[in-house]
DNA sequence: AAAAATTTTGTAATCGATTGCGTTAATATA
DNA sequence: TATATTAACGCAATCGATTACAAAATTTTT
């Protein structure tokens, strides 16, 4: 109501006498306008408070400067970190990011990335849902060539770049750290199986035991879910077996809680009796009276790192998709939930 | 490369040999277009895969279904939790979410509204940044007639809509909790005085000690920053009092959480001696082995309010402007960390 | 069966910016 | 001074969908 009528080239073109043409090419520094009606249109533009419309301009050119970021679930630490890695690399170049929830489904996955490829989006960054089995809605994206980026989740396919952090080498840390703190029978709380990170990290797991030369003992490998009660279900799980572990390795910061809250339940200490260690660094992790061990996969710079990929995609404007494995070091945050060291120093405090 | 060239009306309607016009009007189902020739267009659409092109339908119509969110990080808890909310009551009407950071700087609020307005939004969502102080930028909003729905830190303004919980009630709330649990002498870590938020929960805490026949002790409150050393210097500056405190009012649970390590480094027991309360019900209070007693602000029903508000601004084409305040009640979550009646239960079960 | 009323579809402008091609104006060359 | 270059700018089409207005086709009425 309040009036202000949005300015166009044309408002701009009839005030100076010039053709909307000439408007459009000064505003772009093209060199063919001369530098006196460049400079006289960017005057007069600000004068007249003018703003380009960026639709006019995506429909002409085919580009929005947006991106969509899919993802499970917003709120979570991983990945809305991974969002802020990926937004605040992308804005200096112009983008906006579009977020898109999978809630873990399939099915979601799939509508959220044809209504992105509708909306005619400039790049998808995607975490896969876990759920998620067959490809094909990915492969719509690689036909309509719009430029995609895994992150953490990806799947095996060929011509797509991704991001991750090299699991199976945090496993590895993960339970050579714990056979270090005088661990041999340790457990591990993987999860689910059709998702790459899980496989790797155990694999990780596997390599350590076998490179300090422990027995895998399938008991010890139980599937969790990433919740809280499922850490706690484990123990209870593990606990009835004739020979306890003495460690354990939660691919997941709330199975790992779960998993200690157990433990105390039944007066078992940590790390004296058994060391836990999870994986995510959680915040939380770090705020426990009883911090948790942890491995940090550098979320933010994760996203940082993928924007990245994607801009260079675009940019080498070349015909040939190039695909870029990124693997990023995992960081081991070694806490009281698994540092026996800092026992030690106590006692001989006292 | 891979061809897939987006097909138009253009294309369905050389196929039929119809109007392109007769095409745009089946497919959106205008009645002056014959049943038959729709559904044939229906079909025909179907075969060839038609995508209609938001782009240009939004140029068309001056709507975008884009919506856009400022908040100062979206990695905090808080905030992606809103958006969560957002989106997911959003997207069922086809809009999609674009976020923007402030980082807590006025500056950077100023230029993202810019390029929102700029890239043709169909509305903004807003909490304000710390720093902000003045209004024009949000005048701007108003100025061009797009939607704006304030969330949790709002300005006042005539004519905006805002959700926020009552944190004067939950001062109160806190504040009484505390009483009831035998302190008498409580001590308020308060934020940033030019938000309003803080200066509500300051309030209630207020009306708190006068219901109940307390004092106010002004060297009881102290301006704290929502950080762990924040929580920290506070104690050690209470403690230099002659007179300690017996509880702690937290406006922030990261406050808290460093109130109770300086008190628990201070051998001071919690909730024995010093009770502690935080605010906004971060995920880690309750996972802590001593709980911190918090406030929840239900984030996710605050985004999903703030999205329906939005929503019903939109749909009532009115011309005036309609402000909605929504006010919603917020929760006190008693644990731990202020609880002394578990402490009996347990000193009973003895 | 002719005229009137109604249905159905087409034409062309529009949203705002971009750009290939052509034209005019200014400068350089002969 | 006449001609060849170059510089500066305008015309009009284009991106894809929508829509007021007009025209054609069909049905109803007399």
């Amino acid at each position: 109501m309040s009036g202000k009528e949005k300015v166009t080239i044309y408002d701009i073109s009839k005030k100076l006498n010039v053709s909307a043409a000439t408007v459009s090419r000064a505003l772009n520094q093209n060199p063919k306008i001369s530098l006196k009606t460049r400079e006289l249109v960017a005057k007069t533009a600000a004068e007249m408070n003018y703003k380009q419309n960026r639709l006019a301009q995506a429909l002409k050119s085919g580009r929005t400067n947006n991106i969509g970021v899919i993802v499970p679930y917003i709120n979570r630490s991983f990945f809305s970190s991974v969002i802020r890695g990926i937004e605040e690399e992308l804005r200096p170049h112009g983008y906006h990011v579009i977020i898109c929830q999978s809630h873990e489904e399939a099915g979601n996955e799939v509508e959220q990335i044809n209504t992105l490829l509708n909306t005619q989006i400039d790049g998808i960054f995607m975490s896969v849902s876990k759920t998620t089995q067959n490809s094909d809605h990915i492969k719509k994206v690689l036909e309509e060539n719009t430029p995609l980026v895994f992150f953490d989740r990806k799947m095996e396919m060929p011509g797509v770049s991704s991001v991750v952090i090299d699991d199976f080498k945090a496993g590895f840390m993960v339970t050579e750290h714990l056979i270090q703190q005088g661990c041999r029978r340790i457990a591990h709380l993987s999860g689910e199986s059709n998702l790459e990170i899980y496989k790797y990290r155990h694999e990780g797991y596997c390599a350590a035991l076998e490179e300090h030369g422990l027995e895998y003992v399938p008991e010890y490998v139980i599937k969790a879910n990433s919740k809280i009660e499922s850490g706690i279900e484990a123990v209870a799980q593990l606990w009835d077996l004739e020979i306890k572990p003495d460690a354990i390795f939660a691919a997941g910061d709330y199975v790992a809680l779960g998993a200690i809250q157990e433990l105390k339940n039944r007066k078992i200490r940590v790390p004296e009796d058994v060391c836990v260690a999870g994986f995510s660094n959680e915040p939380f992790t770090k705020y426990m009276e009883l911090p948790i061990t942890s491995i940090d996969q550098t979320p933010q710079l994760m996203g940082k790192i993928a924007a990245q990929v994607f801009l260079e995609q675009v940019q080498e404007n070349q015909t040939l998709t190039i695909e870029k494995k990124v693997v990023l070091p995992p960081g081991l945050f070694v806490r009281d939930s698994s540092d026996r060291s800092s026992l030690k120093v106590q006692a001989e405090n006292r």
